[in-house]
DNA sequence: TGGCGGTTTGGTAACGGTTCCATTCTGCCG
DNA sequence: CGGCAGAATGGAACCGTTACCAAACCGCCA
């Protein structure tokens, strides 16, 4: 390891000088800083970022949680975060979520980790948080965002977008063509953000004349597995639905494979949306309508607010997102007469 | 911040005791020890990393280079990495490339980035690679492994499954369902392991009597996107086959989108055998049979070797990797007659 | 009681960088 | 030519931790 010293030795100056041509602070005459400069070229010194952070108490890490990489959704997320990161030249220190059991404890202990690690700030996800759980976490680190969750009493500090509209915009989607009989695969119960889908679904579903009642429903787990064996359940229930609302993409595509599989039409017997317009959307057999989240935005928006709360950088940050519907294949008109 | 010396000051010890306390290393009296633990606790004390790591040499940190997260490839092997790295209690610093223009320049941008940032080990996947970026990599950072590439020079550093032997077992397959016409969707000519699979895939159809000339082929890029209008490409040249080999899952989804929008009947008119087994295979629309590489294996074991060199930890270390293929519904038996 | 080995303890140096202060040097003006 | 302001420079102190050293202390045995 060459050391700033080392520089200063070769290039025959002092520490200080060469540290100044080094941080380009303060004033040193255009000769010596020549010469600093070819030490440092020829001994190919990078300052050591550990002292720098001891020094200034600030280690230019920004920690991030995400919860177990599943589907197209957290990668997307954390490919942003990672642009936003690198601009500003910062870095990201990661801890993901492990298994699916007790993803509370677990976004508990990644957060501990991160925060042990000294970073300058965090950013977590996960739909297993409490507000209680985040206090926690501010105790320790003050500089801290939700991303995709929403806390009234921390409403600042969380960045989501508006799932009450997105549910209503789904709901709003198959009526409007015409479906009546309508079923939900849903995300985990304690879900907040899945619950909230869900409550804009109903309250749109309930004011063209469908109680929440009649709609039949399975709750699964967001992933496609899952997806698929909801669906199964649906219609061994014999459920005669002829549209399919899915709270994530992922179920959704599940969904879509368990319709192939029974050789139902999708969407001439049944259409099928789903929700958070992954990449997986696109290309499902048949291409699948879903409502679109501005993810890339929302995630900006959280990373550049925390990136400003750290570093007092000034970077613009979005606090409304909308939601919209992108429409594909799979959403089709109400079946005249079903089966 | 609470440092050790507020807690010696707090538990009415010298500096060097309360140290020891910490890193449970040196003896001190069970009476003396209780009393740091206590102003531990009483101040919610832990120890800085920057301090530790400036003092140490050694940050415990592993930088990962990882291409832009596209699919549901690169996920699992960063969610693998971060499983291997948490249990030896080491974090994860991250680099991801952004666009696909110019990843070679991306991928030297990202590691300069990551050794810069004092990690203590490098781990880098991207088929852009070189073998003399690698070499250059290694004189800044001696700890370093290339996952999913293979470089002559460097074979102990570089871990990737058999893609010659994943390319034959492509072949066979499709071969022992009798079929004779068969297409191919490759990946970028640039990547060496797009080459290795190919080559497997043609050398065992070449001894099956069928000369890599007499196999319609399009070059995509490995998306989603790029497999779909390859496949349009393949068909609208008039292609007639029976069944179709995609250098990746991501590309034979897109494959199997444009098979269902033109009619086509996966397995009934055409097969489809993709490559990796990604979680997208077994809900694609029909399930997707693909050659299984054991990705995670070969993650731990890059991870282990490379936590080996640079903390001596003795982990066990996997070389050898079996290929195996996965057989879902996509694939079928040649049709007697084609059209 | 003196001496000795072992444990326990406190203080200092060191890691590598930046900041601050004191000193030297330069050029300019009176 | 003397004085002075401002630039340029070198070196000490400091960030928080650990390793090392020396000193103090304990009990034990002769």
């Amino acid at each position: 390891m060459t050391t700033i010293r080392d520089v200063a030795r070769l290039a025959g100056v002092g520490l200080g000088t060469a540290s100044r041509v080094v941080s380009g602070k303060g004033s040193v005459s255009p000769a010596t800083a020549e010469k600093v400069r070819r030490a440092i070229a020829e001994l190919d010194f990078t300052p050591s970022h550990s002292a720098r952070a001891l020094l200034s108490g600030s280690t230019q890490m920004i920690g991030v949680y995400i919860p177990l990489l599943k589907g197209s959704f957290y990668p997307n997320i954390l490919q942003t975060i990672d642009s936003e990161l690198r601009a500003a030249d910062r870095h990201m220190v990661v801890a993901f979520g492990r298994e699916a059991t007790d993803t509370r404890a677990e976004v508990c202990e990644g957060a501990r980790f991160l925060i042990e690690r000294d970073c300058d700030g965090l950013i977590v996800m996960s739909n297993a948080l409490t507000a209680e759980d985040v206090q926690e976490f501010l105790r320790r680190q003050p500089n801290l965002v939700v991303l995709n969750s929403s806390f009234e009493a921390l409403a600042d500090r969380c960045f989501t977008a508006d799932h009450r509209a997105g549910g209503r915009l789904a709901a709003e989607a198959l009526l409007g063509h015409g479906h009546q009989r309508i079923a939900v695969i849903g995300g985990p119960a304690t879900s907040p953000d899945n619950a909230e889908r869900l409550e804009g679904f109903h309250a749109a579903l309930r004011e063209a004349g469908i109680a929440a009642e009649g709609v039949p429903s399975e709750a699964s787990d967001f992933s496609t597995a899952g997806g698929y064996a909801a669906a199964c359940r649906l219609f061994e229930r014999g459920v005669d639905c002829t549209a399919l609302f899915c709270a994530n993409d992922e179920m959704a595509v599940g969904a879509l494979a368990c319709c192939a599989e029974r050789g139902l039409r999708v969407p001439a017997d049944v259409s099928v949306i789903g929700y958070d317009d992954t990449p997986t959307a696109e290309f499902a057999v048949p291409r699948l309508t879903s409502v679109h989240m501005p993810i890339r935005e929302v995630t900006q928006a959280a990373t550049r607010m925390l990136l400003n709360r750290c570093y007092d950088l000034g970077l613009g940050v979005e606090r409304q997102f909308g939601v919209t519907v992108t429409v594909r294949a799979s959403l089709g008109p109400a079946p005249a007469m079903h089966r």
